[in-house]
DNA sequence: GCAAATGTAAAACGACCGTTTTACATTGTC
DNA sequence: GACAATGTAAAACGGTCGTTTTACATTTGC
């Protein structure tokens, strides 16, 4: 089970780095330090290996997002950014260039939709009571993660102050 | 100049229905009703195509968003998504797709984001005379887009309204 | 100590794709 | 009415890339 761990890591990176596409296997299999055959017989193809590459930075990402306020959330996302850098969600990118019709990978993608719209209603919830600014917190969060790819952490500093503000707002009426 | 512009509208919209790498020369030139012979005549490459299309989905799009207010914008974007669908930022997929190593993409893509923030920061100052907010609405601006692909248009609903908010919200000192 | 399992290294395959070329039809102009 | 210019249709080229195969080395458990 280390070797398959090897892997996916190598993976997770490189196609951070360079894209789902332009990584070939012979660069996934050059940074992992295994041969092609073993790279085969432990995860079958590429699109398995995306996959498990775009699970493996869920489970990681929603690790450093274990948080209980909305604002400890946007601190989390600027360590994440500073440690890892901002090129854009890995997730929306890997729908983007499979152009949404590889099935597995589609699923990881919503996968990680589902995971992060539950966090941020749950934190919303939490902190006033009701899930009504729950659509709010997303699009500064997404957008935060957008933004940061050509503005820095600054985007992220934003929407962070954006969403104290929101949050602070007495409830409007409908 | 009409078969020109008909193979650039051709391809902008298979390249955001499909994606870039995903859309072959074959289903370019089909779109279009040209041969390859013609397209490769007209537009030299498939790289100076996508940077043709970007170009020409750049002009469509500011052309839309030429508005006086941030409520005027968000309008417009949510005019723009009902017509259009939300399938992610056409910019940021190019740059994905082409891991920022195709020079003249990249250059395309710097040019969007200039004038979006150049637009924001115009709006912002003649809203609250200051350009203070311009990250803020930035990064609501970009989050609506991303998020409208799996929210729909309640993402820029939301955004819409966090704007106001904000802008709202008596100047905080720093 | 010897199979069986598991690994490496590298060549080969087969398909796809961007691009070019060949051969031919259509058009507009002097 | 001939001749550029410009178009179509389709085959061919050449490289890339995901995947498989071949040949061989190394570990591991009985």
């Amino acid at each position: 089970m280390k070797i398959r761990n090897r892997i996916i890591t190598a993976a997770e990176t490189a196609f951070d780095h360079c894209g789902f596409t332009a990584t070939g296997m012979d660069r996934l299999t050059e940074t992992a330090n295994v041969s092609s055959r073993t790279l085969y017989k432990h995860l079958g193809n590429k699109n398995a290996l995306i996959v498990a590459a775009l699970e493996h930075r869920r489970r990681r990402f929603f690790a450093q997002l274990d948080v209980e306020s909305v604002d400890a959330l946007f601190a989390a996302l600027l360590d994440w950014t500073e440690a890892e850098g901002a090129r854009g969600c890995l997730f929306l990118r890997a729908n983007g260039e499979t152009g949404g019709e590889v099935p597995e990978i589609s699923d990881a993608v919503t996968a990680y939709r589902t995971d992060l719209r539950d966090l941020i209603e749950r934190l919303v919830v939490s902190e006033i009571g009701s899930t009504h600014e729950t659509d709010t917190i997303l699009v500064l969060f997404e957008g935060a993660v957008t933004a940061a790819c050509y503005r820095g952490t600054q985007a992220i500093a934003a929407a962070r102050t954006a969403a104290a503000v929101v949050l602070k707002q007495p409830r409007q009426p409908q």
